[in-house]
DNA sequence: GCCCTACATTGACATTCCTCGATGAATCGC
DNA sequence: GCGATTCATCGAGGAATGTCAATGTAGGGC
């Protein structure tokens, strides 16, 4: 999961024609692989899904890292490469960084994969 | 992405909430994380995609390797990882091996994404 | 200024993953 | 039976990934 340079996620949407309606080029699979590899790990979907949960204000790594069993340089790494791919925003509110799923993004992804 | 036993995908659909609509336990949270392993790779997907335009037939490994530009042997492999996550499945005819798109097993992990 | 808190980054290690060449298994045609 | 074809499996090498302890950075309170 090298940095790569990522179109933000609604572009991926706008661009795609789903997996299975023609063909997929080799650049956009590389793309989309990129995406769906930030999901693919069991950590960071739970935080995914409980940065989702406590949306308002968003979660600070403090709320993270208990809920996940890991630890506090283990939770921030899995953060970064969830806001590299688009998924979460960070933002610092003095000592704190708060992370927020980014709208649209989760289903610009399952848009891709949908059959219909 | 060691071999695991995963419940057929319809079952992932029927028994699991949206990502976003409540925190996912850890097992589902693992389970779903090894179907978009399976996804997370560019050959994949380029698989997955011709798999899916040649439908009816179904596509034979020797109508593969040639557009992903692997060996035979890589193609298999990932193959066999596709089909062991659910999304393919393979019938042998003579000497070929089939392959054919799961219908819904796609729908079904992109359902668990969608926030909607 | 100084310390404490919250977080990011670095470096290291073990594990997993992708790829290939070589080999094995099964089928077809002769 | 024998060779050729199609595909799966094995073993190995190199790259990427997940995790942690240690360290760096920056803000807040005294």
């Amino acid at each position: 999961m090298s940095t790569i340079e990522l179109l933000p996620v609604r572009d991926l949407a706008a661009c795609c024609a789903p997996l299975t309606r023609e063909t997929i080029p080799a650049e956009q699979a590389t793309d989309l692989a990129h995406r769906l590899k930030a999901l693919a790990d069991p950590t960071r979907l739970r935080l995914i899904s409980i940065v989702a949960a406590s949306d308002g204000q968003g979660a600070c790594v403090c709320d993270l890292t208990e809920p996940v069993g890991l630890s506090q340089p283990t939770v921030s790494h899995h953060l970064k490469l969830l806001v590299d791919a688009g998924f979460l925003t960070r933002s610092k509110r003095g000592t704190w960084s708060y992370y927020r799923l980014v709208p649209g993004s989760l289903d610009a992804v399952a848009g891709l994969l949908t059959t219909a």
